[in-house]
DNA sequence: GTTCCCATGTAACCCGTTACATGATTTT
DNA sequence: AAAATCATGTAACGGGTTACATGGGAAC
């Protein structure tokens, strides 16, 4: 095995990000936010930096600098043969199981007995708005990278954070109603069709 | 404002669990699998016990120690007052705003590039399986609360989950049915009906 | 007789965040 | 004149994970 030592996650997704071309860490920070920071989160700018450099000690990425006059020098970084290599292992070796979800929402909730009832409904009403927005987001997001190569995985990925969003949607009506009418000791009949228990 | 430089998240999810009633950090550990760690993560063992004395110390908690014969003594945690006006502070000041995914898969898929297509295919066909086993145990979870006091927040907590591992479920169907015939470079028709874009 | 359950803790490590620091050019 | 963009870094802190450590009783 080749496996050497497997680095944190952050410097795997600067590295997949790297594959897509030469780049300054600026500019990786902006394609963090366009691309992996909507499904996965964006790496703060130092930590990038950072990263940039453990890969160029490695050997996964090789960096030159560029003089510029009418703005700050920078220094642009492909990603190497082996970084490649790395990557490739990495992808294929980590298991991806379990998706985390660290819904803040969903603990303000379940927490909602020490909340007011309105409160939580206008949070969920927040969070309803915010689905909407994301996903107008998203399709801004799949119009841009038409034509180019390698759409289909962006396709894929705007896909599931849209389908995810709609889910986010009805699930938030119901849940609005409900809270509204039910009183924390509600239990419901599950026979009726209920949000998340039909189909 | 009464607001003391505010915890970690993780300290208010364990004073929000201690919240429903005393309880040892193995107590605790137990329920956060069970509850908290379905839509946001449970905290490894060794930081619940870290918190609790962070708690007891702030006053959030009071504890006291059971010694047992069969079993080794344990040291029992309430939340006090002061613990109880600490949560709902929290609750209300603390903005829900961005959810956020960290999804595993989507990072694979979005460096699918550099991935072989039936790897990848067999990813997500791993996806949509937990997926299913996700629902199973979010009705246990369900079933499990029946006619217990709350039982309002779990359904919705639990409802949410549910919706997703749905979204999850029919978005992989397509998924798998795209990587196995599309190409990297696959333009979808905007007209027609494509996931995540119906209704 | 090995494995699981109960029960609690310490120590080390490092990933990730926040704050600090600089400064020219272009846009509003 | 102020704000945003381009561009890169250092330093400090702490939250969260992993590994180490212990040990009796029950179940299979």
């Amino acid at each position: 095995m080749t496996t050497s030592k497997s680095l944190p996650k952050t410097a795997y997704v600067v590295l997949g990000l790297l594959s897509f071309g030469e780049q300054s860490g600026y500019d990786l920070k902006q394609l963090a936010d366009n691309s992996v920071g909507l499904f996965y989160g964006s790496p703060v700018r130092s930590q990038i930096y950072s990263e940039l450099r453990r890969l160029s000690e490695l050997g996964y990425a090789s960096e030159r600098e560029v003089e510029q006059d009418d703005r700050p020098d920078k220094r642009l970084y492909s990603i190497t043969n082996r970084g490649l290599a790395a990557l490739r292992e990495w992808l294929s070796n980590t298991n991806t199981s379990n998706d985390v979800i660290k819904s803040h929402l969903l603990l303000k909730i379940f927490f909602g007995k020490h909340m007011d009832r309105a409160e939580l409904v206008a949070e969920v009403e927040g969070y309803r708005s915010s689905a909407y927005e994301f996903i107008e987001l998203l399709q801004q997001t799949r119009a841009n990278c038409s034509g180019e190569p390698g759409t289909l995985f962006t396709y894929l990925t705007t896909g599931l954070g849209i389908s995810h969003a709609h889910a986010n949607i009805e699930w938030a009506d119901e849940a609005i109603a409900l809270l509204k009418t039910a009183d924390s000791d509600y239990s419901w009949n599950s026979t009726e069709s209920l949000p998340g228990t039909s189909k």
